[in-house]
DNA sequence: ACATTAAATTCGA
DNA sequence: TCGAATTTAATGT
């Protein structure tokens, strides 16, 4: 049962630690950043808070500082399907943002995790005056229009190994994802939620990448060894001499 | 579904 | 504030 309130409650300023994982504030040109620090405020989730929903007026851009999240949209009958996961470092709603529209999607907290928010008015401030703001948010856009080609072409796959192996690789890209370095703090039951398996078999599959040295299972997260074994899994295990 | 192991929390000094 | 005891969470099969 999820809250939507308890994000916009307990919201404060960030502390500089936390500032500090906030991969764009860092490409801001001098007279930027305080403006745009001044406006950034974090909130704690707690597991199935709702960070935005669907049809809710636009309020602010997101980001991820710490935990996990996931996007849904309810389709036809009813019913949320899972779009993404988003890990630490993952900023959205930028094209909802941009167009001051209602939101159009569900994203709601898997785990408690810590939420950053740009009050939406401070976002079309820095577009108008960071030329390195928009350079970010376009860069953004490319980068997420590569991941959801990617994401339609998983759905269509049936290899569980390869699902599972590809979906990993989308939550490890650097560029959406800055603040997930070698391990991904993801358990099997939410990585099941977000590939559509089982957790058995998740865990299954897990452990086969291990064997090929891709990854690294540890508990409570994934330790990636060779991204590039991941992300090209559909095409077979490679082995270096 | 169940057994095992890791981590988080409680509690008494 | 330390660490042993207990509870809860995650994993492996």
């Amino acid at each position: 049962m999820g809250r939507d309130s308890a994000v916009y409650q307990r919201r404060r300023a960030p502390t500089a630690r936390e500032l500090a994982d906030i991969p764009w504030l860092h490409l801001l040109e001098p007279g930027m950043r305080e403006r745009a620090v001044a406006g950034v405020v974090v909130s704690q989730a707690h597991a199935g808070d709702y960070v935005c929903r669907t049809g809710r007026p636009v309020t602010f851009w997101f980001g991820i500082v710490d935990g996990l999240l996931k996007m849904t949209v309810d389709n036809a009958q009813g019913d949320a399907v899972t779009i993404t996961g988003l890990p630490p470092g993952g900023w959205f709603g930028e094209g909802t943002a941009l167009k001051r529209e209602p939101y159009r999607y569900n994203v709601q907290a898997l785990r408690k995790s810590l939420v950053a928010g740009l009050p939406v008015d401070t976002f079309h401030w820095l577009l108008d005056h960071s030329i390195a703001f928009n350079r970010f948010v376009m860069n953004q856009l490319n980068e997420r229009l590569g991941q959801f080609v990617a994401a339609r072409e998983i759905d269509r796959l049936h290899d569980p190994d390869t699902r599972v192996a590809l979906s990993l690789a989308l939550l490890f890209n650097p560029v959406l994802y800055p603040g997930v370095r070698q391990v991904l703090r993801i358990t099997q039951q939410e990585l099941a939620y977000l590939v559509g398996l089982s957790r058995q078999r998740v865990n299954e599959s897990l452990a086969n990448l291990q064997a090929q040295g891709a990854i690294r299972v540890e508990y409570g997260g994934v330790r990636v060894l060779d991204l590039r074994a991941l992300r090209s899994h559909h095409l077979g295990e490679m082995r270096g001499p």
